[in-house]
DNA sequence: AATGAATGAGGATTCATTCAT
DNA sequence: GATGAATGAATCCTCATTCAT
């Protein structure tokens, strides 16, 4: 019964707590990568083994699956954020940053998309609507009535839709099919890219 | 899907010879269910309980998960073809069969939209795109030009797009965005029903 | 993310549903013998590879740690009940099969006294009250007086007493202690033996 | 045994010189109170978190499990064996000092008759006897006759009878439970309450 | 001397799948 | 044909213990 009772070898490693930031974000694009290859239910012992940590880590910084989902997410609504906080910033250009993210990242298209009835990732999407409505009030500020969307709630039911044409096995079909979804509801897209400062 | 009886009368005793018929018919009928519930990766054995039927039989009538979900999705891409097929039928009549069972079924939804990563969902997704182009074949037959879509792959397009934005807890609320989103694709939907002859 | 994919090798076993009721014993049995050894918190692997059957066994049959040892003890509780019940038994010819338990199952002991705030025991009990009353009523029947104990509220705790003497590592040892405590508290005791009819 | 200052307070800020000292104590109350409401087979860190130390700390002072489980009992042994020492000392005196003790530290109870099979607490039984013999020799010096209790033998069983007796939520409860316990015992014990010097 | 992050083995639990009856 | 028990690999999650800072 006595709990781990191996300690025999001892592994060096430990880089301090240091490393706890590096490894934060090292979780992060773990998880990101492996969403994408695998979808928001993959095992969380993968991400940390991509991610080059022990399975108590994850746990340490994400007290459960949700968590990490919800971690990922942050990182693309933010991007969404400074891309229409930046000065200049247009509808259009918003947007395409936006449509990068939704061709780029299987966990933010999973977040909206995927089965919203599986169980495992009811936790994302509790977090789910309070993360949407970041992206409506960065959208919000920048609508000027040249397309045919009332106000925010179309432009938001539009990204919806975009997202769920956004499929393909890779990002250029993705892309393509989501220019192609933008094209059909008539709203003008900028360029498809992640926002750079 | 709930036109079809639900699978809640234990079998009685003993088994007829055509029990065999009517435990497959019961296991789609409560697969769809679960998949409602639980999404689509649900426990198989959570299918065959609410079936009423023992493990086995779920193996026998499917080899595998991909199966099940295949033949839910079955039934419905059937009762668009019959709806398409039917004497009278029109663009926006087969439009309103189709959102109907994007509203009511998640597993419909899912095996369109779902995290396609999902490897649990691989072996639906293979078949999807067979079933997709029965779909597409069923409406094609019915476009006439009455709204902006350039052809069927703009029209798959815009279905895509739509059940990207049937979302919400209820069919009413899923219903009432599936309604929205043809508006803004400013294409014509008939009564949202489901087919019957 | 396929669950359990490894369909290769397929070890041959399973004896059939008539092997059932044969592993709920062997699971009780080695569930006795593995308390007896490492006490109540035992990891259930144990018990299931000591009953010679596999994890999921012991889940079907008991779903949770408390269900195991609760079963253990609801067969010492019933021997108790089934001495009880014999005729021309008397209350000291129970106490005598009442702490043969005592000294033989660790579970028994352990479910009346050992820390009762350990989290891991806390299902047990939560059950253990049900049986202490079982017992008090079994030994009820055969209060006559002939003793200082008052009623079967003073038996009761006399028997938690007792139980609390029950110590050291080897059965003899323990029933030792056991007579040395009965013999305290002024009471006579039967034969230590389990019930055989 | 909450005579002993509850460790709340966060260390300020820097250590002092006889940090040390301070945290060793802090540990032992956290233990104490996190044994009483979770078990011997509480997690460690909790103990440390509690203690408001880092658990390296709780190592430097402890090399084990055990050693902090002995830690708190010595506390629990040495009031006794001033209660004994005292001058105008009494057994029932003694015997209430100690009765406090088992009503008041589960981990006291715990320690004597906690499963003594849970490998968990191993190391804690280990000790167990030579803290017992100190509470005997305590005891023995004010045996006096005036009970029915032979020797201290008799004593140290009645003893651990007492402490199988003390079950229940509540320390009034315990205390009512143990009162009953020496009564039927026919010792007399004077007044359960922390010796004070 | 203290901190608290990291490791990673251990134990709990769930299911896909097989198969004797 | 049907049943449902059994298997056991996979995944989740927890903690004892170490160690860089």
């Amino acid at each position: 019964m006595t709990q781990h009772p191996t300690a025999e070898e001892r592994r060096p490693a430990n880089d301090g707590p240091k490393a706890a930031a590096r490894n934060r974000a090292a979780l992060i694009a773990a998880a990101r990568e492996i969403y994408a290859e695998h979808g928001l239910g993959a095992p969380l012992s993968g991400i940390a083994r991509r991610a080059g940590v022990g399975q108590g880590v994850l746990y340490r910084h994400f007290p459960d699956r949700a968590a990490v989902a919800n971690a990922v997410l942050e990182e693309n609504v933010r991007e969404v954020e400074q891309a229409a906080a930046a000065s200049g910033a247009t509808l259009s250009g918003v947007l395409g940053v936006l449509t990068w993210h939704l061709t780029e990242s299987a966990a933010f298209i999973g977040l909206l998309h995927a089965d919203r009835t599986d169980d495992r990732t009811d936790g994302v999407h509790a977090h789910a609507s309070a993360l949407s409505e970041r992206v409506a009030r960065s959208l919000r500020g920048h609508l000027t009535g040249g397309h045919r969307l009332g106000g925010s709630d179309d432009l938001m039911l539009a990204v919806a839709m975009v997202s769920g044409a956004v499929t393909g096995p890779t990002r250029e079909e993705r892309e393509r099919r989501a220019l192609a979804a933008w094209r059909l509801l008539g709203v003008e897209v900028g360029a498809v890219r992640p926002f750079a400062g």
